[in-house]
DNA sequence: TGACAATGAATGAACGTTCATTCATTGTCC
DNA sequence: GGACAATGAATGAACGTTCATTCATTGTCA
Protein backbone atom coordinates (compact mmCIF):
# COMPACT_ATOMS: atom_id res chain seq x y z
CA UNK A 1 0.00 0.00 0.00
CA UNK A 2 2.52 2.25 0.82
CA UNK A 3 4.56 3.94 -1.85
CA UNK A 4 7.24 6.42 -1.37
CA UNK A 5 7.00 10.24 -2.88
CA UNK A 6 8.98 9.62 -5.90
CA UNK A 7 6.70 6.68 -7.02
CA UNK A 8 3.34 7.41 -6.08
CA UNK A 9 3.74 11.41 -6.98
CA UNK A 10 3.66 10.45 -10.81
CA UNK A 11 0.53 7.82 -10.15
CA UNK A 12 -1.06 10.51 -8.44
CA UNK A 13 -0.60 13.43 -10.99
CA UNK A 14 -1.11 10.45 -14.05
CA UNK A 15 -4.87 9.26 -11.81
CA UNK A 16 -5.41 12.75 -11.98
CA UNK A 17 -4.81 13.64 -15.38
CA UNK A 18 -6.53 10.73 -16.62
CA UNK A 19 -9.90 11.96 -14.60
CA UNK A 20 -9.26 15.39 -16.37
CA UNK A 21 -9.18 14.15 -19.60
CA UNK A 22 -13.23 12.77 -19.03
CA UNK A 23 -13.65 15.49 -17.60
CA UNK A 24 -12.92 18.22 -20.33
CA UNK A 25 -13.80 15.92 -23.05
CA UNK A 26 -17.14 15.64 -21.81
CA UNK A 27 -17.73 19.36 -20.48
CA UNK A 28 -14.66 21.19 -22.42
CA UNK A 29 -11.52 23.13 -20.26
CA UNK A 30 -13.57 26.14 -18.94
CA UNK A 31 -17.00 23.94 -17.70
CA UNK A 32 -14.50 21.82 -16.01
CA UNK A 33 -14.58 22.48 -12.89
CA UNK A 34 -12.25 21.31 -10.16
CA UNK A 35 -14.51 19.69 -7.86
CA UNK A 36 -15.30 17.71 -11.32
CA UNK A 37 -12.17 16.75 -11.76
CA UNK A 38 -11.90 15.70 -8.03
CA UNK A 39 -14.98 13.83 -8.26
CA UNK A 40 -13.51 11.57 -11.37
CA UNK A 41 -10.35 11.06 -9.46
CA UNK A 42 -11.96 9.60 -6.36
CA UNK A 43 -10.20 12.51 -4.41
CA UNK A 44 -10.38 15.58 -2.54
CA UNK A 45 -10.29 19.06 -4.52
CA UNK A 46 -6.74 19.91 -2.28
CA UNK A 47 -5.13 17.02 -3.08
CA UNK A 48 -5.19 17.99 -6.61
CA UNK A 49 -3.40 21.84 -5.73
CA UNK A 50 -0.61 19.41 -3.85
CA UNK A 51 0.39 17.98 -7.53
CA UNK A 52 -0.51 21.14 -9.97
CA UNK A 53 -0.22 25.02 -8.88
CA UNK A 54 -3.65 25.63 -10.65
CA UNK A 55 -6.26 24.98 -13.02
CA UNK A 56 -4.15 26.12 -15.53
CA UNK A 57 -1.02 23.70 -14.97
CA UNK A 58 -3.87 21.07 -15.46
CA UNK A 59 -4.63 21.88 -19.02
CA UNK A 60 -0.92 22.50 -19.61
CA UNK A 61 0.55 19.17 -18.03
CA UNK A 62 -2.87 17.48 -20.22
CA UNK A 63 -1.40 19.32 -23.41
CA UNK A 64 2.62 17.70 -22.67
CA UNK A 65 1.06 14.59 -22.06
CA UNK A 66 -0.77 15.16 -25.47
CA UNK A 67 2.76 15.95 -26.73
CA UNK A 68 3.94 12.84 -25.73
CA UNK A 69 1.54 10.49 -26.95
CA UNK A 70 1.67 11.95 -30.64
CA UNK A 71 4.99 10.99 -30.19
CA UNK A 72 4.55 7.50 -29.66
CA UNK A 73 1.98 7.44 -32.24
CA UNK A 74 4.48 8.63 -34.87
CA UNK A 75 6.78 6.36 -33.65
CA UNK A 76 4.85 3.78 -34.02
CA UNK A 77 3.43 5.07 -37.72
CA UNK A 78 7.46 4.83 -38.31
CA UNK A 79 7.38 1.27 -38.06
CA UNK A 80 4.58 0.51 -40.00
CA UNK A 81 6.04 -1.74 -43.04
CA UNK A 82 4.52 0.57 -45.75
CA UNK A 83 3.72 4.81 -46.11
CA UNK A 84 0.07 3.74 -46.57
CA UNK A 85 -0.54 1.58 -43.24
CA UNK A 86 1.81 4.50 -41.07
CA UNK A 87 -0.76 7.10 -42.62
CA UNK A 88 -3.41 4.81 -40.86
CA UNK A 89 -1.87 4.61 -37.68
CA UNK A 90 -1.40 8.42 -37.69
CA UNK A 91 -5.33 9.04 -38.70
CA UNK A 92 -6.99 6.71 -36.68
CA UNK A 93 -4.88 7.39 -33.21
CA UNK A 94 -8.31 9.56 -31.92
CA UNK A 95 -10.98 6.58 -32.31
CA UNK A 96 -9.01 3.67 -30.35
CA UNK A 97 -10.97 2.70 -27.38
CA UNK A 98 -8.43 1.02 -25.66
CA UNK A 99 -4.89 2.07 -24.53
CA UNK A 100 -4.34 6.17 -23.84
CA UNK A 101 -7.14 7.79 -26.71
CA UNK A 102 -6.01 10.94 -27.74
CA UNK A 103 -10.24 11.99 -27.52
CA UNK A 104 -11.30 14.07 -30.60
CA UNK A 105 -13.43 16.39 -28.29
CA UNK A 106 -10.26 17.35 -26.44
CA UNK A 107 -7.87 18.12 -28.93
CA UNK A 108 -10.47 20.21 -30.48
CA UNK A 109 -10.61 22.16 -27.10
CA UNK A 110 -7.08 21.96 -27.73
CA UNK A 111 -7.14 24.24 -30.80
CA UNK A 112 -10.00 26.62 -29.52
CA UNK A 113 -7.31 27.29 -26.25
CA UNK A 114 -4.65 27.64 -28.42
CA UNK A 115 -5.81 30.39 -30.17
CA UNK A 116 -6.11 32.74 -27.05
CA UNK A 117 -3.65 30.85 -24.80
CA UNK A 118 0.23 31.49 -26.60
CA UNK A 119 1.89 29.02 -24.21
CA UNK A 120 -1.09 26.43 -25.43
CA UNK A 121 0.09 27.41 -29.15
CA UNK A 122 3.52 27.08 -28.91
CA UNK A 123 2.83 23.19 -27.57
CA UNK A 124 0.32 22.69 -30.29
CA UNK A 125 2.55 23.92 -33.03
CA UNK A 126 5.55 22.54 -31.77
CA UNK A 127 3.34 19.14 -31.89
CA UNK A 128 2.45 19.45 -35.32
CA UNK A 129 6.30 20.18 -36.40
CA UNK A 130 7.22 17.38 -34.95
CA UNK A 131 4.87 15.12 -36.23
CA UNK A 132 4.86 17.27 -39.59
CA UNK A 133 8.60 16.51 -39.86
CA UNK A 134 8.21 12.80 -39.15
CA UNK A 135 5.66 12.24 -41.83
CA UNK A 136 7.49 14.24 -44.56
CA UNK A 137 10.91 12.00 -43.70
CA UNK A 138 8.67 9.03 -43.71
CA UNK A 139 7.14 10.35 -47.50
CA UNK A 140 10.60 10.70 -48.42
CA UNK A 141 11.96 7.51 -47.83
CA UNK A 142 8.77 5.66 -49.08
CA UNK A 143 8.76 4.10 -52.54
CA UNK A 144 5.32 5.05 -53.29
CA UNK A 145 6.09 8.41 -53.24
CA UNK A 146 9.27 8.25 -55.54
CA UNK A 147 6.90 8.12 -58.78
CA UNK A 148 4.14 10.25 -57.21
CA UNK A 149 2.82 12.43 -60.25
CA UNK A 150 2.03 15.75 -59.11
CA UNK A 151 5.61 17.28 -58.61
CA UNK A 152 4.49 17.92 -55.15
CA UNK A 153 7.47 17.88 -52.68
CA UNK A 154 6.95 15.48 -49.51
CA UNK A 155 6.27 18.44 -47.12
CA UNK A 156 3.32 19.83 -49.36
CA UNK A 157 2.28 16.25 -49.50
CA UNK A 158 2.87 15.87 -45.79
CA UNK A 159 0.65 19.34 -45.46
CA UNK A 160 -2.53 17.62 -46.96
CA UNK A 161 -2.15 14.76 -45.31
CA UNK A 162 -1.92 16.76 -41.94
CA UNK A 163 -4.99 19.23 -43.00
CA UNK A 164 -6.63 15.81 -43.67
CA UNK A 165 -6.30 14.17 -40.58
CA UNK A 166 -7.28 17.20 -38.71
CA UNK A 167 -10.17 17.86 -40.52
CA UNK A 168 -11.59 14.25 -40.06
CA UNK A 169 -11.06 14.71 -36.29
CA UNK A 170 -12.99 17.83 -35.87
CA UNK A 171 -15.88 15.94 -38.11
CA UNK A 172 -15.13 13.17 -35.36
CA UNK A 173 -16.78 15.86 -32.62
CA UNK A 174 -20.17 15.98 -34.32
CA UNK A 175 -20.88 12.63 -34.88
CA UNK A 176 -23.71 11.20 -32.50
CA UNK A 177 -22.28 8.76 -29.53
CA UNK A 178 -24.43 5.85 -30.67
CA UNK A 179 -21.49 5.50 -33.42
CA UNK A 180 -19.19 3.48 -31.95
CA UNK A 181 -14.96 3.99 -32.00
CA UNK A 182 -14.86 1.40 -34.05
CA UNK A 183 -17.47 2.54 -36.88
CA UNK A 184 -15.68 6.12 -36.69
CA UNK A 185 -11.98 4.36 -37.50
CA UNK A 186 -13.68 2.56 -40.04
CA UNK A 187 -14.90 6.03 -41.45
CA UNK A 188 -11.29 7.20 -40.77
CA UNK A 189 -9.61 5.28 -42.59
CA UNK A 190 -12.05 4.85 -45.95
CA UNK A 191 -10.88 8.42 -46.07
CA UNK A 192 -6.94 7.85 -45.59
CA UNK A 193 -7.27 5.46 -48.69
CA UNK A 194 -9.06 7.34 -50.87
CA UNK A 195 -6.37 10.39 -49.89
CA UNK A 196 -3.98 7.93 -50.32
CA UNK A 197 -4.90 6.66 -53.46
CA UNK A 198 -5.00 10.68 -54.77
CA UNK A 199 -1.81 11.09 -53.66
CA UNK A 200 0.28 8.01 -54.53
CA UNK A 201 -1.48 6.47 -56.91
CA UNK A 202 1.81 5.15 -59.29
CA UNK A 203 1.65 6.94 -62.55
CA UNK A 204 4.01 8.62 -65.38
CA UNK A 205 5.01 11.71 -64.40
CA UNK A 206 3.31 14.65 -65.83
CA UNK A 207 3.89 18.46 -65.34
CA UNK A 208 1.32 20.76 -63.52
CA UNK A 209 -1.26 22.31 -65.21
CA UNK B 1 -33.92 59.99 -36.19
CA UNK B 2 -36.52 57.94 -34.34
CA UNK B 3 -36.59 54.06 -35.52
CA UNK B 4 -40.10 52.13 -36.05
CA UNK B 5 -39.37 48.91 -33.53
CA UNK B 6 -39.39 46.50 -36.10
CA UNK B 7 -36.47 47.78 -37.52
CA UNK B 8 -34.35 48.84 -34.17
CA UNK B 9 -34.52 45.69 -32.90
CA UNK B 10 -32.96 43.67 -35.39
CA UNK B 11 -30.37 46.40 -35.46
CA UNK B 12 -29.47 45.95 -31.77
CA UNK B 13 -29.22 41.93 -32.04
CA UNK B 14 -27.19 42.17 -35.11
CA UNK B 15 -25.03 44.61 -32.54
CA UNK B 16 -24.82 41.94 -29.89
CA UNK B 17 -24.33 39.86 -32.24
CA UNK B 18 -20.90 41.22 -33.54
CA UNK B 19 -20.09 42.14 -30.07
CA UNK B 20 -19.85 38.53 -29.18
CA UNK B 21 -18.08 37.33 -32.24
CA UNK B 22 -15.37 39.74 -30.94
CA UNK B 23 -15.48 38.69 -27.39
CA UNK B 24 -16.03 34.76 -28.23
CA UNK B 25 -12.92 34.68 -31.31
CA UNK B 26 -11.13 36.20 -28.41
CA UNK B 27 -11.66 34.60 -25.23
CA UNK B 28 -14.08 31.88 -26.44
CA UNK B 29 -17.76 31.36 -25.32
CA UNK B 30 -17.23 30.28 -21.37
CA UNK B 31 -14.83 32.61 -20.57
CA UNK B 32 -16.39 35.24 -22.34
CA UNK B 33 -18.84 36.93 -19.73
CA UNK B 34 -22.07 38.66 -20.26
CA UNK B 35 -19.87 41.96 -19.40
CA UNK B 36 -17.25 41.69 -21.93
CA UNK B 37 -20.00 41.75 -24.29
CA UNK B 38 -21.73 44.45 -22.92
CA UNK B 39 -19.17 46.62 -23.29
CA UNK B 40 -17.94 45.68 -26.54
CA UNK B 41 -21.30 46.29 -27.75
CA UNK B 42 -21.00 49.47 -25.56
CA UNK B 43 -24.63 49.07 -23.94
CA UNK B 44 -25.42 47.67 -20.21
CA UNK B 45 -25.62 44.08 -19.52
CA UNK B 46 -29.35 44.15 -19.14
CA UNK B 47 -29.75 45.16 -22.50
CA UNK B 48 -28.71 42.15 -24.00
CA UNK B 49 -31.68 40.32 -22.09
CA UNK B 50 -34.21 42.25 -23.69
CA UNK B 51 -32.98 40.59 -27.40
CA UNK B 52 -31.49 37.22 -25.67
CA UNK B 53 -32.90 34.84 -23.18
CA UNK B 54 -30.09 34.28 -21.88
CA UNK B 55 -26.15 33.58 -22.59
CA UNK B 56 -26.77 30.46 -24.39
CA UNK B 57 -28.99 31.94 -26.70
CA UNK B 58 -26.38 34.06 -27.77
CA UNK B 59 -24.61 31.27 -28.95
CA UNK B 60 -27.04 29.69 -30.59
CA UNK B 61 -28.40 33.11 -32.13
CA UNK B 62 -24.03 33.27 -33.30
CA UNK B 63 -24.19 29.67 -34.97
CA UNK B 64 -27.67 30.46 -36.91
CA UNK B 65 -26.03 33.87 -38.27
CA UNK B 66 -22.53 31.50 -39.01
CA UNK B 67 -24.77 29.14 -40.60
CA UNK B 68 -26.36 32.19 -43.18
CA UNK B 69 -22.79 33.13 -43.77
CA UNK B 70 -21.69 29.90 -44.89
CA UNK B 71 -24.89 29.59 -47.27
CA UNK B 72 -23.66 33.02 -48.72
CA UNK B 73 -20.77 32.10 -49.24
CA UNK B 74 -21.93 28.92 -50.98
CA UNK B 75 -24.09 30.69 -52.86
CA UNK B 76 -21.07 33.12 -54.28
CA UNK B 77 -18.73 29.65 -54.58
CA UNK B 78 -21.48 28.18 -56.81
CA UNK B 79 -21.44 31.34 -59.49
CA UNK B 80 -17.84 31.41 -59.82
CA UNK B 81 -16.89 30.39 -63.28
CA UNK B 82 -14.38 27.86 -63.04
CA UNK B 83 -14.65 24.47 -60.37
CA UNK B 84 -10.82 25.63 -59.30
CA UNK B 85 -12.10 29.28 -58.00
CA UNK B 86 -15.27 27.83 -56.54
CA UNK B 87 -13.23 26.07 -54.08
CA UNK B 88 -11.07 29.19 -53.43
CA UNK B 89 -14.19 30.85 -51.94
CA UNK B 90 -15.14 28.79 -49.73
CA UNK B 91 -11.09 28.00 -48.98
CA UNK B 92 -10.58 31.47 -47.92
CA UNK B 93 -13.82 32.64 -46.15
CA UNK B 94 -12.56 32.57 -42.93
CA UNK B 95 -9.35 34.42 -43.36
CA UNK B 96 -11.13 37.97 -45.28
CA UNK B 97 -10.46 40.86 -43.04
CA UNK B 98 -13.48 42.84 -44.79
CA UNK B 99 -17.50 42.12 -44.51
CA UNK B 100 -18.91 39.41 -42.06
CA UNK B 101 -15.55 37.53 -41.60
CA UNK B 102 -16.41 33.79 -40.28
CA UNK B 103 -12.83 34.04 -37.39
CA UNK B 104 -11.29 30.84 -37.02
CA UNK B 105 -11.24 30.79 -33.82
CA UNK B 106 -14.97 31.20 -33.50
CA UNK B 107 -15.72 28.06 -35.69
CA UNK B 108 -13.19 26.05 -33.61
CA UNK B 109 -15.12 26.77 -30.62
CA UNK B 110 -18.23 26.00 -32.09
CA UNK B 111 -17.06 22.59 -33.14
CA UNK B 112 -15.66 22.43 -29.49
CA UNK B 113 -19.21 23.66 -28.47
CA UNK B 114 -21.24 21.03 -31.04
CA UNK B 115 -18.86 18.63 -29.12
CA UNK B 116 -20.94 18.80 -25.88
CA UNK B 117 -23.77 20.69 -26.79
CA UNK B 118 -26.27 18.54 -29.41
CA UNK B 119 -28.21 21.64 -30.04
CA UNK B 120 -25.51 23.58 -32.03
CA UNK B 121 -23.97 19.91 -33.12
CA UNK B 122 -27.24 19.30 -35.35
CA UNK B 123 -26.86 23.09 -36.37
CA UNK B 124 -23.41 22.24 -37.40
CA UNK B 125 -23.59 19.42 -38.78
CA UNK B 126 -26.82 20.89 -40.84
CA UNK B 127 -24.43 23.92 -42.10
CA UNK B 128 -22.20 21.25 -42.90
CA UNK B 129 -24.25 18.58 -44.96
CA UNK B 130 -25.88 22.01 -46.76
CA UNK B 131 -22.35 23.09 -47.79
CA UNK B 132 -21.23 19.19 -49.10
CA UNK B 133 -24.04 18.65 -50.73
CA UNK B 134 -23.81 21.94 -52.97
CA UNK B 135 -20.20 20.94 -53.50
CA UNK B 136 -21.14 17.84 -54.40
CA UNK B 137 -23.57 19.17 -56.59
CA UNK B 138 -20.70 21.31 -58.12
CA UNK B 139 -18.22 18.84 -58.66
CA UNK B 140 -20.64 16.68 -60.30
CA UNK B 141 -21.75 19.36 -62.87
CA UNK B 142 -17.64 20.31 -63.34
CA UNK B 143 -16.03 19.49 -67.04
CA UNK B 144 -12.52 19.39 -64.77
CA UNK B 145 -14.31 16.41 -62.69
CA UNK B 146 -15.62 14.05 -65.48
CA UNK B 147 -12.38 12.82 -65.82
CA UNK B 148 -10.71 12.56 -62.75
CA UNK B 149 -8.33 9.65 -62.56
CA UNK B 150 -9.27 7.76 -59.41
CA UNK B 151 -12.34 6.12 -59.78
CA UNK B 152 -13.83 8.86 -56.49
CA UNK B 153 -17.06 9.80 -56.24
CA UNK B 154 -18.26 13.06 -56.49
CA UNK B 155 -19.59 13.00 -53.01
CA UNK B 156 -15.95 11.14 -51.79
CA UNK B 157 -13.94 14.32 -53.51
CA UNK B 158 -16.63 16.65 -51.63
CA UNK B 159 -15.68 14.75 -48.35
CA UNK B 160 -12.37 15.29 -48.96
CA UNK B 161 -11.95 18.57 -50.02
CA UNK B 162 -13.99 19.31 -46.88
CA UNK B 163 -11.56 17.97 -44.57
CA UNK B 164 -8.79 19.70 -45.75
CA UNK B 165 -10.59 22.92 -45.43
CA UNK B 166 -11.73 22.19 -42.01
CA UNK B 167 -8.04 21.28 -40.90
CA UNK B 168 -6.87 24.23 -42.84
CA UNK B 169 -9.04 26.38 -40.56
CA UNK B 170 -7.74 24.41 -37.30
CA UNK B 171 -4.30 25.61 -38.28
CA UNK B 172 -5.29 28.94 -38.91
CA UNK B 173 -6.02 29.19 -35.00
CA UNK B 174 -2.27 28.35 -34.29
CA UNK B 175 -0.87 31.16 -36.61
CA UNK B 176 0.96 33.95 -34.77
CA UNK B 177 -0.76 37.20 -34.78
CA UNK B 178 2.07 38.60 -36.89
CA UNK B 179 0.58 37.03 -40.28
CA UNK B 180 -2.04 38.84 -41.94
CA UNK B 181 -5.76 37.54 -43.32
CA UNK B 182 -3.92 38.16 -46.45
CA UNK B 183 -0.52 36.27 -45.62
CA UNK B 184 -2.74 33.40 -44.63
CA UNK B 185 -5.33 33.36 -47.14
CA UNK B 186 -2.35 33.31 -49.85
CA UNK B 187 -1.55 30.07 -47.84
CA UNK B 188 -4.80 28.68 -48.16
CA UNK B 189 -5.06 28.82 -51.72
CA UNK B 190 -1.39 27.55 -52.37
CA UNK B 191 -3.48 24.58 -50.53
CA UNK B 192 -6.35 24.26 -52.20
CA UNK B 193 -4.56 24.61 -55.51
CA UNK B 194 -2.34 21.25 -54.48
CA UNK B 195 -5.31 19.45 -53.68
CA UNK B 196 -6.94 20.72 -56.66
CA UNK B 197 -3.99 19.50 -58.95
CA UNK B 198 -4.51 15.78 -57.22
CA UNK B 199 -7.72 15.73 -57.00
CA UNK B 200 -8.29 17.20 -60.68
CA UNK B 201 -5.59 17.20 -62.66
CA UNK B 202 -7.11 15.48 -66.16
CA UNK B 203 -5.89 11.99 -66.13
CA UNK B 204 -6.27 8.94 -68.08
CA UNK B 205 -8.72 6.39 -66.25
CA UNK B 206 -7.18 4.03 -63.83
CA UNK B 207 -9.20 1.34 -61.85
CA UNK B 208 -8.54 1.54 -58.21
CA UNK B 209 -5.90 -0.05 -56.25
C1' DT C 1 -49.51 74.44 -30.43
C1' DG C 2 -48.68 73.31 -25.55
C1' DA C 3 -49.42 70.34 -21.53
C1' DC C 4 -49.62 66.06 -19.95
C1' DA C 5 -49.80 60.85 -20.15
C1' DA C 6 -47.96 56.64 -21.70
C1' DT C 7 -44.37 53.91 -23.54
C1' DG C 8 -40.53 50.93 -23.48
C1' DA C 9 -35.49 51.15 -24.43
C1' DA C 10 -31.76 51.39 -21.50
C1' DT C 11 -29.31 51.39 -17.18
C1' DG C 12 -26.46 49.23 -13.52
C1' DA C 13 -26.64 47.92 -8.63
C1' DA C 14 -27.94 43.81 -6.34
C1' DC C 15 -28.74 38.76 -5.82
C1' DG C 16 -27.86 34.01 -5.69
C1' DT C 17 -24.80 30.81 -7.38
C1' DT C 18 -20.61 28.70 -8.90
C1' DC C 19 -15.91 28.31 -8.90
C1' DA C 20 -10.79 28.25 -7.97
C1' DT C 21 -8.11 28.30 -4.24
C1' DT C 22 -6.65 27.92 0.76
C1' DC C 23 -5.68 25.76 5.06
C1' DA C 24 -6.72 23.79 9.58
C1' DT C 25 -7.49 19.22 10.55
C1' DT C 26 -7.34 14.21 10.20
C1' DG C 27 -5.37 9.77 8.73
C1' DT C 28 -1.36 6.76 7.76
C1' DC C 29 2.98 4.76 7.77
C1' DC C 30 7.77 4.12 9.61
C1' DG D 1 6.19 11.08 17.39
C1' DG D 2 7.48 12.92 13.03
C1' DA D 3 6.63 13.44 8.28
C1' DC D 4 3.80 13.43 4.80
C1' DA D 5 -0.71 12.33 2.30
C1' DA D 6 -5.29 13.52 2.11
C1' DT D 7 -9.53 15.82 3.38
C1' DG D 8 -13.34 19.12 2.58
C1' DA D 9 -15.32 23.25 4.82
C1' DA D 10 -14.36 28.02 4.26
C1' DT D 11 -13.28 32.13 1.45
C1' DG D 12 -13.88 35.62 -1.71
C1' DA D 13 -13.99 36.86 -6.45
C1' DA D 14 -16.53 36.51 -10.66
C1' DC D 15 -20.38 35.33 -13.10
C1' DG D 16 -25.26 35.08 -15.16
C1' DT D 17 -29.36 37.05 -14.36
C1' DT D 18 -32.98 40.21 -12.46
C1' DC D 19 -35.49 44.33 -11.77
C1' DA D 20 -36.52 48.94 -9.88
C1' DT D 21 -35.63 53.04 -11.93
C1' DT D 22 -34.59 56.71 -15.47
C1' DC D 23 -35.78 59.36 -19.38
C1' DA D 24 -36.15 60.45 -24.33
C1' DT D 25 -39.75 59.73 -27.46
C1' DT D 26 -44.46 59.27 -28.96
C1' DG D 27 -49.40 59.82 -28.54
C1' DT D 28 -53.45 62.42 -26.97
C1' DC D 29 -56.47 65.96 -25.99
C1' DA D 30 -57.53 70.99 -25.45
Amino acid sequence: MSQPQTDSAPDRRCQILDAALICFAKRGFHQTSMHDISAEAGISVGLIYRYFENKEAVISAMADRHKKEISEVLQRAKQAPTLLESLEILFTAHCCEEETPVVSAFVVDLYAEASRNPRVADLVRDVLETAMAGVTELISRSPEAQNNTRGLLPIELAELIFAVARGMLMLDVLRPQEMTATERRERQLQVTRRLWSCLFKPEAELAYA
